[in-house]
DNA sequence: ATAGTAATGTTATAATATTACGTTTTGGCA
DNA sequence: TGCCAAAACGTAATATTATAACATTACTAT
């Protein structure tokens, strides 16, 4: 993400945190920093490498605790399938996502398609089951690495 | 699952390998059984002090083989919300399934809606995406969980 | 029988995540 | 202000999940 589009969402961050009355701690807003300022998604240990730009010793509770903020105010997601953490782009509204990860180059899109959303919603329900938390994730190849194999 | 399914499911899986021209030897065999027998799934390592019964010193990679293999296969599939694994009780045809996970009993739902997995892949489509392998996990809690809660 | 491949054995280690407990910081309020 | 309780953070240890690397055995096709 550039620089300005960083910027728009950690102010859009502050303010949610603000209003809700939660704390966005240096801690939190540096891994959140990081993670929106990544191309790619990053495991808690990249996080934890970069974190020692900012603070001394940091030990693995120091990202899990700020993940599990961030995750739990929608201003992050897990990717479960790999491990790894983004950013989230549109945090102002409870959401949720489907995400595109490629397996070639590592790249993620999130998409947010309410009617898919609902879809998975109501067959749950159908049987009984109450969905808290959806977690859609399409392992493939993005439109860029599809068609370099596609010229070999 | 019930001692009759199991054995129906074992002679599909050994007759679908014949096929494909692929071994299911013993411990593929085991690790198979294993999961279908159990009600819930099962980590890695559950697999692994299972498979002490009919193997003297089990390693990991003797159980994430077998995994591998199975999954593969589809004979098995991975939960990536929850690192566990299931048996696969309708292994004859290629599928994206859909799992529902209870979070307070652990039991596990796998549906298979076609809509849906169309639905996804073409949302994918849509910008180029080509989905390999679908992850759909709904988190939340099951009809006889929530039946407990309300009664609270 | 034997060469080539697939499967397994074995040891070690990597990568991801949590527990437990002590200390510091913060915000509310007497 | 000064004190309290809750939240956040520091730190060490450990648990859980997964893979690497290399040796050995077993199977299959000629």
């Amino acid at each position: 993400m550039n620089k300005k589009d960083l910027k728009k969402v950690m102010q859009l961050a502050e303010s949610l945190c603000e209003q809700r009355g939660v704390r966005l701690t240096s801690q939190r807003k540096a891994v959140l920093e990081f993670l929106l300022e990544s191309e790619k998604p990053l495991s808690a240990y990249d996080l934890l490498d970069q974190m020692r730009e900012v603070l001394k010793n940091p030990a693995p509770p120091t990202v899990y605790r700020a993940l599990d903020f961030l995750l739990e105010q929608g201003l992050a997601h897990k990717l479960e399938s790999i491990s790894a953490y983004v950013g989230c782009v549109h945090p102002d509204h409870p959401h949720a996502s489907q995400f595109l990860i490629c397996a070639d180059c590592g790249e993620v899109a999130e998409m947010e398609d309410k009617m898919i959303a609902k879809s998975l919603e109501n067959a749950g329900k159908a049987i009984g089951f109450n969905t808290i938390h959806p977690v859609v994730e399409l392992m493939g190849t993005c439109a860029d690495c599809s068609a370099k194999k596609d010229s070999n």
